[in-house]
DNA sequence: TTGCGTGCAAAGGTTTTGCATGGCA
DNA sequence: TGCCATGCAAAACCTTTGCACGCAA
């Protein structure tokens, strides 16, 4: 595993916090650094690329793509306990986000596993579509 | 509906006879321009995004975005029945793109919809996890 | 003839990298 | 003290746009 050393720095959790208020809503990278540049404590674009990596990483932040010309968008996993068993469905209408709790899901994921050999990381993984209500819009 | 009057041009069928003749294995828009400069045919990088754009929005094409910092990558959309039947896994150590075309997706995807009413867009699904090399290699 | 298609060059915007300095452990 | 983190500037990249000319209908 590459394990590397790492540091909590006063960056890392000012980051890491600011994200976890704005759970629910998504935030750029840009977003991010405006945010500390308007309380007076810059943090250079750079970093907060670098912070955001290893939050996605560590499995602490999902990263949205919502499109290729568009900055990707970065939103708090609740990481913590209950979350185990949790998957993330996108709308990308509306941006809503839904927490799944689904068996299917966990044979699936088991099917995958075992017949394709690849291990889903579901922290990592966000499942894009419609949700109900822009789906009916849809049609 | 804004349909404006498209021209059947020589680029426009090179372009998705490139694609169709690719099928099963996806193109990003540098792959098309260098396949058609080695044939001693250049098309210009501007003309295949246009043509490519085209072809997404007449169904033609799919397009896949894997990651914001990687270019998009285009794959013919056997203009079959209803579905999309090809599935992104990227493995998150060694980075491989795996296709997958999988009826057991099929079937979750049908669940995901009858049961919890969210529509995947598979085009825009990627499934993160690790392959089985690198999978192996954890252990 | 009309208006879309094409190519070149340049712009736009996001994300990454090199390097010297600063800070955590 | 040894590394990792940071910031600045610049690079790298993908994609889009403006404009003049070419070509399909």
């Amino acid at each position: 595993m590459n394990t590397k050393a790492r540091y909590t720095t006063k960056h890392y959790e000012e980051i890491s916090s600011y994200l976890k208020k704005e759970h629910g809503s998504h935030c750029t990278a840009q977003d991010i650094c405006d945010h500390f540049r308007t309380l007076g404590r810059p943090i250079s674009t750079t970093t907060v690329y670098r912070q955001l990596e290893r939050l996605v990483e560590e499995g602490v932040v999902n990263k949205y793509i919502i499109d290729s010309s568009s900055p990707a968008c970065f939103e708090y996993n609740g990481k913590d306990e209950e979350e185990v068993s949790c998957y993330h469905c996108k709308c990308e209408k509306c941006g809503t986000l839904i927490h799944l709790h689904c068996d299917e899901m966990q044979s699936f994921i088991h099917h995958l596993s075992e017949e394709h050999h690849f291990v889903l990381n579901p922290a990592r993984t966000v499942f894009y579509g419609l949700c109900e209500k822009c789906a009916a819009e849809v049609l």
